[in-house]
DNA sequence: TTGCACATTAGAATCATTCTAAATTTAGGC
DNA sequence: GCCTAAATTTAGAATGATTCTAATGTGCAA
């Protein structure tokens, strides 16, 4: 089969059932897929405006809110700066590069689990995880 | 000794040394050791103009910035929230109830490091780091 | 004590995001 | 295919946390 990680099936719509969808959603979502750089809202528009030229801004802001609620694509936060989208749903977190802000995926560790690492209270039920990293990459 | 938690040294100022003191950084600085509920910079505010009513928001935010950029107090960031202020400098997470806004410390695991349960990629320097959850609490 | 680099302040500016309200589109039932 | 109700899209205004500006004040090393 020689598959490798080019081979990712961009029409895989499993994530997408029960949403709405939407010629906008639908572009949205292909761009996250397409370009897995971890966008902010406005370099999405951009994108999407190559495909679509009538989309607007909000409705960009909306779709991927749409896509976050439904669990489709998530959101990486930086300090203050503009939100990031990636649409990467496996456990992972973040490392953004301080001079250029790059931003890439760091993955969990195979098998590692959240109680591992970290002493949470009794009765807590954790929804959502980010783990971001900062700092400088070497070369 | 009779030692326990409630009886944190407030007056250990080792963190700020080599930074500039002004009235208004002590009593920020002060504001953030005395409750550490990780408050937003309005609420900073807020408390610090109890006992130093002249005090402006601007000041604030310049001391936090300044007291961050020390290293005597860490920013911790929740979706595009105010930012909130941590003077704990040992390391852990935050657990943001949903309900209530609430945030919490999250120790880590006594002897855990990030490489054990993050595949960092080579030549990374990691400057900082953030650790966020989001959930419910039980009870 | 003095000088001056740095800090404080009020208010304006910034800008990512959210809101508003009108026009359009989707999806289901006929 | 057509109709309808509900959801979505859109342009532009509003919001609000934070940063900037420029005038005034102060910490502190010499
Ligand atoms: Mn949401
Ligand atoms: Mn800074
Ligand atoms: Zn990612
Ligand atoms: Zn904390």
């Amino acid at each position: 089969m020689n598959h490798n990680i080019t081979d990712f099936d961009h029409s895989d719509d499993s994530k997408l059932e029960g949403l709405r969808m939407t010629r906008q959603r639908r572009e949205v979502y292909d761009v996250l897929m397409s370009l897995r750089d971890h966008p902010t809202a406005s370099e999405v528009y951009e994108r999407a405006k190559a495909n679509m030229p009538g989309i607007s801004l909000a409705t960009v802001y909306n779709c991927l809110e749409a896509l976050v609620d439904h669990g489709a694509v998530r959101q990486v936060h930086f300090e203050r700066e503009s939100s990031r989208y990636c649409p990467n749903l496996t456990a992972h977190g973040h490392f953004q590069d301080e001079q250029s802000g790059t931003v890439i995926d760091v993955p969990l560790k195979k098998g590692a689990s959240l109680g591992d690492f970290l002493d949470l209270p009794a009765g807590v039920q954790v929804n959502n995880i980010e783990i971001n990293l900062t700092g400088k990459i070497s070369n």
